[in-house]
RNA sequence: GGCACCAUGGCCGAGAGGUUAGGCUAAGGUCUGCAAAACCUUAUACAGUAGUUCGAAUCUACUUGGUGCCUCCA
């Protein structure tokens, strides 16, 4: 049996925020890579922009396995943070309901989406010593002052001597831009430090001891921490939404470079996803306006109307642009997109439906068609174009399928093949038949019903009573 | 205020300096007893101005309109 696989060129082009330009992917280790992103904080339920995020690092990981390279995937989990004990009633049993709850909830979620497992995912109280031990280094090389038992980074220092905070966000003044916001712990020297020990009231209950005071470390020492314990003090890739930018990932280099006593900023490429909007407005708490993917799947958004969506579906529809822009989640845009990625999913079933003789030629060039899948997944995983590409090669099927193009045996089997690397083991989607979307069943039962009250008219009752029947599973008719 | 991002037909949305996705809608066709479904064909376009280029939706500059981050955030 011939080798039908096109192998790719490992020349990937990643846009590294950082240094705001594509480059050249040059693992530090030859064949090894070392991924971190920030995961959840578990206090709620993830929202699909949530989801989106982590789909893109999923899409990544699989894409790097594929390439073959050895790749160590870490994705935190937030499981303290100072607003926790607020929000459980400072009771224990109610912290670890909440968390065990919040937990699983991430973890189906991520599993509807056929999300691969990282390589591992630490949690940022299992490793509290760790934690109290990068505070210690930081306080002995007097980058943090200790202000009522708390443990502060010091920002101004910290610019002196090393000097890149802002560094992310392209904005190195942003230290001075600071001092003009309004201050919100009286604690701190400056706007900008951040806390890394935060002592906490003899009322809060989940708490650690330290040298210092009873608290809990800061969010940003936790990522840090996590990252240089398993991926070392220098890794290859560092990811997270653009909302993290600042101050989390600037305080996470700026924590690095001091304990490593590097200017290596942590990682060498920083990857950031875009945001996905509503009514061109970011999602959160306060407005509202959270889209939870089991509202969507189960058929509860009252945006999508009630409509079920399949989750292989609405993942497509992430994926269709390009991590780096924003979506805007509307009913239109996934509707329209909707019709399009069943063909595509359906793609395995066409195929099954094609048999050419194995005489039979066929002018399609399928090496073109992997390098091109290939050339868009290795430009800064450009998987929108991947997606492009795939819906071309689908319509070359459809052609197929209607004797407009012809096809060899062995092509087609390429074919399958290459749809198979990149749907099923790149994008991680699942073939799964749609005989009838639901909406469309939504409009042929409209029609029948209209039928049915043409003969209520005619006084055709022993049919339209029948039609009320059949339908009753479906739809209750209430006739007035 | 600083930094970053976005602007594509009637609508929704991809797009790689030349070949101009795809879907919805519309028109015509194949198939069919009539329909439906499926498929084929066709239509309309790149916010504005200037520049680079033989050639720009794509690159550069400016303008206009919009969004995000700068407070916990993916």
């Amino acid at each position: 049996m011939k080798e039908i696989i096109y192998k790719a060129k490992k020349e990937i082009y990643i846009y590294n925020t950082l240094k705001r330009t594509k480059e050249l992917f040059i693992p530090i280790n030859k064949n090894k890579i070392g991924m971190y992103v920030c995961g959840p904080t578990l206090y709620k339920k993830i929202h699909l922009g949530n989801c989106r995020t982590f789909i893109f690092f999923d899409v990544l990981y699989r894409y790097f396995k594929h390439l073959n390279f050895n790749i160590k995937y870490i994705r935190n989990i937030t499981d303290i943070n100072y607003s926790f004990n607020n929000s459980f009633n400072n009771k224990y049993y109610s912290y670890f309901y909440k968390i065990k709850t919040y937990y699983s909830k991430f973890n189906k979620v991520l599993n509807i989406f056929n999300l691969l497992s990282p390589s591992l995912e630490p949690r940022t109280t299992s490793h509290i010593i760790e934690q109290i031990n990068n505070i210690k280094k930081i306080l002995k090389l007097k980058f943090a002052y200790k202000k009522n038992g708390s443990i502060y980074f010091n920002i101004e220092k910290y610019n002196k001597y090393i000097g890149n905070y802002g560094k992310i966000l392209n904005n190195i003044n942003i230290y001075n831009q600071f001092e003009k916001t309004n201050s919100f712990s009286k604690d701190k020297k400056n706007n900008l430090d951040f806390v890394l020990w935060k002592k906490l009231k003899n009322i809060n209950i989940i708490k650690w001891k330290s040298l210092w005071s009873t608290g809990i470390p800061g969010w940003h020492i936790g990522c840090t921490t996590i990252s240089n314990k398993y991926l070392g003090s220098y890794f290859d890739i560092h990811g997270g939404g653009v909302d993290l930018k600042l101050p989390h990932h600037e305080c996470e280099i700026a924590q690095s470079n001091v304990i490593n006593n590097k200017k290596k900023n942590l990682a060498k490429y920083w990857i950031h996803t875009n945001m996905l909007t509503i009514n061109n407005k970011k999602m959160s708490k306060s407005l509202n306006n959270l889209i939870l993917p089991y509202d969507i799947i189960k058929g509860k958004f009252k945006l999508t109307k009630n409509y079920k969506i399949n989750p292989f579906i609405l993942k497509l529809y992430l994926l269709q642009t390009h991590y780096r822009k924003p979506i805007n989640f509307s009913l239109k845009s996934i509707k329209n997109s909707i019709k399009n990625y069943i063909n595509l999913l359906n793609i395995f079933k066409k195929i099954k439906k094609i048999h050419p003789k194995k005489t039979s030629s066929s002018n399609i060039n399928i090496k073109y068609y992997f390098n091109l899948c290939y050339k868009s997944m290795n430009d800064d995983f450009n998987i929108p174009l991947l997606i492009y590409n795939l819906i071309k090669i689908n319509k070359i099927i459809d052609k197929c399928l209607n004797n407009v193009l012809k096809i060899s045996f062995y092509d087609l089997k390429k074919i399958k093949k290459l749809m198979k690397i990149f749907l099923i083991d790149i994008l991680g989607l699942k073939i799964f038949s749609i005989k009838l979307s639901k909406i469309k069943i939504k409009v042929l039962i409209n029609k029948i019903l209209k039928i049915r009250n043409e003969m209520r008219k005619k006084k055709l009752y022993l049919y339209s009573d029948k039609i009320r029947d059949i339908l009753k599973n479906y739809v209750s008719i209430k006739d007035k």
